[in-house]
DNA sequence: CCAACGTATTCCGATATGGGTATATGATGG
DNA sequence: CCATCATATACCCATATCGGAATACGTTGG
């Protein structure tokens, strides 16, 4: 009765689609241009079902396009989903960019070694 | 003799770490200052052990510190780790105002297709 | 020391995941 | 229509994952 769900479905989230480093690959091979699978499957030495697997996840998560070109068919990068992960990390920035980030961290170290003693 | 990964361990990957959305959303709590492990169970409605479970995971890549504050522990941010990500999506930042432009000339064909009718 | 409180870990069950391999589906040229 | 190339899907396996429940561990106050 789908009690339990192990984790949100990989597809429909484009924070999951690009947590595997593969996908990741085959956005950034993209950015020089459309690829058929092939190309694709032979840039990344993936097998072919691996590459089209992959592909079908970040279809359905919108981050490539695809089109008939003869017997191939061509994918193409759609980037517009990745703008809400740079968004959301984005929200982040402050935090990271603070100077005394380092410093503190370091203090907090001090602290803890110091209690488990 | 572990010849089949599953995916990649969902530790040491910032890029997994993220993919879930409670852990998103602990950090996202933790912008605000350091939480104990019960207040953010409570936060979250979450079961403590989930949150714990949650917050281990976070700590071993690196997004979040803890301290020890007597019978808690606290958990503070640590953003570091999230500049990769931004950085990356970011590489894609002209390619996603590409896509609004060829969505827009997408639009501009379909009112002319329109007023052609 | 011990009772209590806060947190981490362990075990379990259901399911998702990724990589093979084999095979199905699709499109093309002739 | 057929042979062929290109791609997608189905199936299997090993493992990762998440949530829940029970329990272990750690700290503190009395």
């Amino acid at each position: 009765m789908m009690a339990n769900m192990a984790r949100a479905a990989t597809t429909s989230d484009v924070f999951n689609a690009i947590a595997e480093p593969q996908r990741r690959e085959i956005l950034v091979l993209l950015r020089a241009g459309e690829r058929s699978v092939t190309e694709l499957s032979r840039e990344m030495g993936v097998s072919q079902p691996g590459a089209s697997k992959h592909l079908r996840v970040l279809r359905e998560v919108g981050l490539v396009r695809d089109r008939k070109a003869g017997k191939q068919r061509l994918y193409e990068l759609d980037a517009r989903g990745l703008r809400a992960v740079h968004e959301w990390t984005g929200g982040f920035e402050r935090f990271w960019n603070e100077s005394f980030d380092r410093l503190d961290a370091y203090v907090q170290d001090l602290k803890q070694a110091r209690q488990e003693e």
